[in-house]
DNA sequence: TCAAAAGTGTTAATAGTACACCCATGA
DNA sequence: TCATGGGTGTACTATTAACACTTTTGA
């Protein structure tokens, strides 16, 4: 037996922030809060640790839920504790993000939730906390893709400089210069040419490279 | 009303990491866990999150509990949600370390629930995940002091150089050059000479600083 | 022919690293 | 007089920032 009876136990939630990288912009999913307490109201993705889940596992069931996404890249942010942070009833939040491929993900299943993607930098007041969740969310990978390749979790599988470019500036919020851009990168070698060319963005032309392994 | 009568509610506790500086070396401040499962095992400092407290003021009163001390600086870890972790009940916790300064803190209160400082780095096998905990939180301080002037929480009001750097070489693990160091303090601006002079610890006196404001 | 994106080097500034000797003092 | 910790500067290396023009091609 334990000596725990006699202490308070509380409603825990996941709350997941899906990052994509879209139009060339950082976009977040978010929906309407499907319950009360604010019902309605845009939420990130969210639900109920169950009793018998890890904390990990209840954020990639959730992302599962509204991806079909498996196996994805997911850190937790930080647990939110405020007792009044929920109107409704005392619930603890622990926050994860997800790094995820717009083009490569389950729509069906955002669209059952009414889900749709939004510019991180045009985000609308989401309820209780959850803006300052973002906030949070986007300064972690702002300061992970310095040193980490994780915009291979956020871009197709074949992608110009240019895209890979615009996914560093959307993250950090910066204008990047090109030269230094190509330089840095080509000497972190996390990425190869494929010697596919795209037609798509430019008349000219644009290698196409690919993140190793 | 709201609609999450149907999901379970976990005991959710809280870890904190104290550190402390003392001969030189980072500190933590352990103690053993008074109540089963575990009874007698070398634990962090906990407690369990109560009905009408946030996990952030659940942190400070403990702290508070066994050092007496408020307004201490603090940071959340991260949460810690596997489902066996507490081999009892399922228990969520909730980290934060805190630095203190050792020689400002009410000892009775820490003896009397038998704790003690234990050097970070000879660290006894600790109860459940909790050395996880530590190294996890040891790296934050690690990142942070490297831009902001959390010294100053560890430290006496007056401090030498001397022990300013021993204390950068015992968070970050490594020895640093004497003239870099007080090159890279100095540029930073954090600390100012007092005027006054140390003699205790060298022959010769070493100028004793604090840090600004 | 021109608009639009691709591609490409050099220089300057800054930050970080390596390194060795003299000083003041109390025992 | 000597052992101990205090205090100081310079050269090298690596990283980062600033900056502008030519190329290709489809419309």
């Amino acid at each position: 037996m334990t000596a725990y009876k006699s202490y308070p136990k509380f409603y825990v939630s996941v709350d997941c922030i899906i990052f994509g990288f879209a139009k060339g912009h950082l976009k977040v999913l978010i929906h309407q809060r499907p319950y009360e307490p604010g019902m309605g109201e845009q939420s990130l993705i969210g639900g109920f640790v169950q009793a018998d889940e890890s904390v990990d596992a209840s954020a990639r069931r959730i992302l599962k839920e509204f991806t079909g996404l498996d196996r994805v890249y997911m850190q937790q942010v930080a647990a939110y504790g405020e007792v009044e942070r929920d109107p409704g009833e005392r619930v603890i939040s622990i926050v994860y993000y997800a790094l995820i491929n717009v083009d490569n993900y389950d729509s069906q299943l955002s669209d059952i939730h009414n889900a749709r993607w939004v510019d991180v930098d045009q985000l609308p007041t989401l309820c209780f906390d959850h803006n300052d969740m973002v906030q949070k969310a986007r300064q972690m990978i702002g300061e992970t893709i310095k040193s980490e390749p994780i915009g291979s979790n956020l871009l197709p599988k074949y992608f110009t400089l240019s895209l890979l470019q615009s996914l560093y500036e959307s993250i950090l919020g910066t204008s990047i210069d090109k030269r230094n851009f190509r330089r840095s990168i080509s000497e972190k070698d996390y990425i190869k040419p494929t010697g596919m060319i795209d037609k798509e963005s430019s008349r000219r032309g644009a290698t196409l490279y690919q993140f190793k392994n």
